[in-house]
Formats: structure tokens, sequence, C-alpha cells
RNA sequence: GAGGCUGUAGCUCAGUCGGUAGAGCAUCGGACUUUUAAUCCGUUGGUCCUGGGUUCGAGCCCCAGCAGCCUCACCA
């Protein structure tokens, strides 16, 4: 070989040439790895018992005096988020799921032995500490080791130590980093927790029965919403994931479960958006003898309750909008809302009409009811900073609800809106079989089945000639409810692991 | 599905008029027994999303594609 240009002389160690590459980053984490087990340390771990939350150890450091020496002995395990080193002292920063505390590891303090374990500890790694609980001479709240317990190897760089993953869709696809490096990340999924544990709760308390339906079905009715179609093998079927639960809930009516409620996953094949994706979950509860008045006083207690857990603040501004959640919310009748915002008469379709030809909407050929709907959703809906129910919905648009005893063109509905988002909707169950064939087959005609939402179900249409109670029904989307309790900007940041397209190399 | 914006080192980001690819963090080497995103000195690291095109020359201009975000449509 002739001489190399000097621009590009290889350094001497090909390794070295490579330095400071994702591949290099790897190796020099490897290298201390191999350190590790060349000094007797599985870089892996054991089982380690008795390590205290963190939190729980802030909490007893927070009683001692500043300058006290004599603190406790502690024991606490996580994960190294800084790490400064300063000659023969070494300070980590340790997080585990409740919280982070200073960790001091002096050369003299631990002896020669665990000090070569320090030489090889990185940013990301998992250790176990012992040591006395104290202060820090700047008073910063630390545990001064006497043992280290190495714990598991990171091997791959951890993103910035300040700005943490900042890229949304790195931080989708790589959640596992975002829940420990994003601000109030873990936060957040904790509170998605707590809110679905606080909705059991609300239900238990009153009697509800926690039921599970199929998630496989023949055809998928309940909701106006394209399905997910799949097929099963042995059976040779084809099958489609569900869009709803209401169907098989009912029919769990009619067997005389009486107070039931789902909690779970629907699919739906539509688009995505900062408010929707393909699964999420919903909740559905159904009360015997009850109507949309006590599905409304369900929806409060469930939302109540749900703020307090979150810790939400009774009133704050979220998407550009006030929102108050000091209980009774808010009532209002769709045909009141639609006078007021719209200044239409609602009771006329011709003005109804003209109101809506005035925002654009198409009006020959449909139905008085469908325009009065896309008129509403045009108008008003994005001007309920809410909580607001609104009640009593056109008939026309709601084929599984009851009528108004003395109004038949009047469904007894409402939904629930926060911030222009549609967040609950609840109805008087219909449990005229009669009725529900006949509006099952007006609704068909002339709609693409896949945008009806009435689609003929005779096996549940059966269960309704049996005798379904009276009662009332409720569905909230748990998503949604979890995004304005956080305060979440994007359905995206409340769902662990949302869709994407896959990453082509 | 349509339109707009974005894509540069492991991460966070600059990159001027088209003229040899930059910073901070991280890494590696050195100093430091009280640091706080430690600091200081030195060091290293690039498929500029992909593929074409224009040009003497493209991170930059043009075309196509991929991915993300936003808006709209479907929907909750």
């Amino acid at each position: 070989m002739s001489h190399p240009p000097k621009t590009s002389a290889p350094a001497s160690n090909p390794a070295d040439a490579s330095r400071g590459s994702g591949a290099a980053l790897e190796k020099a984490r490897r290298d201390k790895l191999d350190r590790l087990k060349a000094l007797g340390i599985d870089p892996w771990g054991r089982r380690l018992d008795g390590a205290e939350p963190i939190a729980a150890v802030r909490a007893r450091g927070e009683a001692l005096a500043k300058e006290a020496d004599d603190g406790p002995t502690v024991r606490v395990a996580g994960r190294i988020m800084l790490l400064r080193s300063a000659g023969s002292l070494v300070f980590l920063d340790l997080v585990d799921r409740t919280g982070r505390i200073q960790i001091m590891l002096g050369k003299k303090q631990i002896g020669p032995e665990s000090w070569k374990i320090v030489d090889c500890l990185d940013l990301g790694d998992l250790v176990g500490i012992d040591g006395r609980l104290g202060w820090s001479k700047t008073g910063e709240m630390t545990v001064f080791a006497a043992g280290l317990a190495f714990l598991t190897k990171s091997l791959e760089t951890p993103p910035d130590k300040f700005h943490g993953l900042v890229d949304p869709d790195l931080k989708q696809r790589m959640r596992y980093l975002d829940l420990i490096h994003g601000e109030g990340v873990r936060e957040r999924f904790v509170a998605r927790s707590r809110i679905v544990e606080a909705v059991r709760r609300v239900l238990a308390a009153r009697g509800y029965l926690e039921v599970e339906g199929p998630t496989l079905q023949e055809s998928a009715g309940g909701a106006a919403a394209r399905p997910f179609k799949t097929h099963h093998n042995a059976l040779d079927m084809p099958l489609v994931l569900r869009i709803a639960l209401e169907l098989h809930l009912k029919r769990l009516l009619v067997g005389g479960l009486e107070k039931v409620f789902e909690l779970g996953r629907v699919y739906r094949n539509e688009g995505v958006s900062p408010r929707h994706n393909p699964e999420f979950t919903m909740l559905e509860a159904y009360e015997a003898y009850g109507d949309y008045g006590t599905m409304m006083e369900l929806t409060e207690a469930i939302i109540v309750e749900a703020a307090t857990v979150a810790g939400t603040p009774q009133r704050f501004e979220w998407m550009g909008h006030t929102v108050d959640l000091t209980p009774p919310f808010r009532r209002a009748t769709y045909d009141d809302l639609l006078r007021e915002v719209a200044g239409c008469d609602p009771a006329d379709p011709a003005s109804v009409a003209a109101a809506a030809a005035r925002h654009g909407l198409e009006t020959t050929d449909r139905h008085p009811d469908v325009v009065k709907s896309d008129l509403f959703e045009a108008t008003v809906e994005k001007t309920l900073s809410g909580p607001i129910f609104v009640i009593d919905y056109p008939a026309a648009v709601c084929p599984l609800t009851k009528r108004k005893a003395d109004a038949p063109h009047v469904a007894e509905r409402f939904e629930l809106y926060v911030a222009g988002m549609e967040l609950a909707n609840a109805y008087t169950e219909l449990n005229d079989p009669d009725l529900q064939e006949e509006l099952f087959r007006t609704q068909l005609a002339g709609l693409a089945e896949e945008e009806s939402m009435a689609r003929m179900d005779t096996d549940f249409l059966r269960a309704l000639r049996h005798g379904m109670p009276p009662a009332g029904g409720l569905g909230i989307g748990i998503d949604r409810l979890v995004m304005f309790l956080t305060g979440a900007a994007s359905i995206r940041d409340v769902i662990l692991f949302p869709i994407h397209r896959p990453h082509t190399p």
C-alpha cells in the first residue's frame, strides 16, 4: 500500500477511529461489561431484596437535621440518570419509579475493590446502593454509599441528559426511554392507571358487575364505524374486531345481570388524528330500570372521582378552553344550543336547512335530522368548553335510543362535551324489539353498511324480544378522559404505544 | 385520502448567497474527596431520510418516494 492521503490517514487503532459514533459508544459500554465480568461481577444482576422506594427514603430524609451525620442506613435501587466525577468521589442521581435521589460514592468509603466497579458505571446502568442517609455540604439530600450492588448494564447511549427525547416519533416508538427521560411522562401514565382504578371503584360501589364481551365478532355493531377484518383459520370464518361494547352488554341486561360494565379496547378502522387512535379504551355501563338521567349522575360521579385521583385542578385551561369541573355540570338541550349558537329555529326544518346552507353544508336529499346534526357539529360543538351535558337529540340520528314519551321525534340521549370534544354518550336504551328492527331497516336503507350505526343484528333483536328491562346506558372514551384530566393535547400522549407506520430502512 | 411544515453525529440543535460538515451533551484521555445539566484541558464521532435531476460544484435548488407533526375528511 502506498502513501495514503494525509487527510484520510487511518488512526493506528481502528476502534479509536470511530470513537464517538453510535457503534463506538456501544463498544465503550461493552468494554466495561467485560471489565465487570473480569472482576467477577454479573453485569446482569440478581434479585435484590429490601430496596426502599426512593420517595419513602426522601420522606425520611426530610426529617433529618442538615448537619446530622447519624442518619439511618437505607437501601435503594434504580437507574443512573446523572453521573458526576470529582476525582476519587463520584455523585450519582439514582431514579426509581417513585423519585430521584443523589448518591455519593467515595473511593475511601467503599474501598478499592468496589471502586473498580465504579469505574465501570455508565449513565443508564442499574445499581443498588446501601448507605447512610444524610445531606451533602451543598444541602442536597444524599445517600452516602457504603456498598454498591451492580444490577444491570445498559449498552445503549441514553438520550441527552438535559433535553431527554424530544422527537415525538422517537418518544412513542421508544416509549421506555420516554418514560425514563420525558418530563412528566411517567406521572401521566400513572395518572391514567389511577383514573381507570377510580372508574372501577365508582362502578363497584354502585353494585355494577364487570364483564367481558367478545372482541372477535361476526359483525360489528353498536356504533357507526368501519371495523378491522380478520379470519379464523380452524373455523374458516371471517371475523371483525368489535367497534363498540353495546350490543353484548344489553344481551346481559336481558340475562338479568341488571348492572354491568365493560372497560376494554375497541377497534375502529378510521383515520388517526390528535383525538383518534385506531384502538382505544372504552367504558360502557348499563343499569336496568334506570334512564339517561341515571347515567348523567353516574357520569358526573365518575369524572369527579377520576379528577380527584388524577390531581386535576377544579378549574383549568385546556386546548384554548376554560374547563370547570365543579359539579353539577351544566345541562342544555340540543335544540336550545342550536337556537343560541346557530341562530335558527330547531323546530322548523326549513330554518335549520337555511342555517346549514349558510355554513356550506349539504342539505339536499338529506334527512332533516341529519342536516340538524351536521349543523350542530359545524357550529355548536367547538363552542362547548364544558363540561356540559347536551341532552335530547333528534331521534333519526339515534337508532338505539328510546324516544321521549311525549315527543317521539326526540331521543333520550345526552353527550358530554369538554373543550369541544365529545367525551361521553348515553341513552335511555331502546328496548322495543319491533321499533328497534324498524329503525335498523330504515337506517340501513340508502346507506352503505359501513356508514350506518344500525347494523342488522338478528340475534340481538331476538334477545330484545325476550325482554330487556328499561335501562340507562353510558359510554365514556377513557383515552379522552385521561387527556383532559392530565392536560394532554394529543391522544398519543396518553396511549403507551399508539399506532405507527413501520420504519423503512 | 388532500394540503402545509419537518427530517443534519447516539441525543438536542445550528448551518449565511450553492463553494472542504458545526456546537452542546454523550464517548475516550487527563485534573479534582461535596458535585447539582459539575467544571477545566484535550480527543473522537456524519448514508446531511432515500432515490433521481440541475450544476464545474448540492445539506442548501428541482422531481419522486419514505417517516413524523399539524390542518381537513372519515370517526369517538
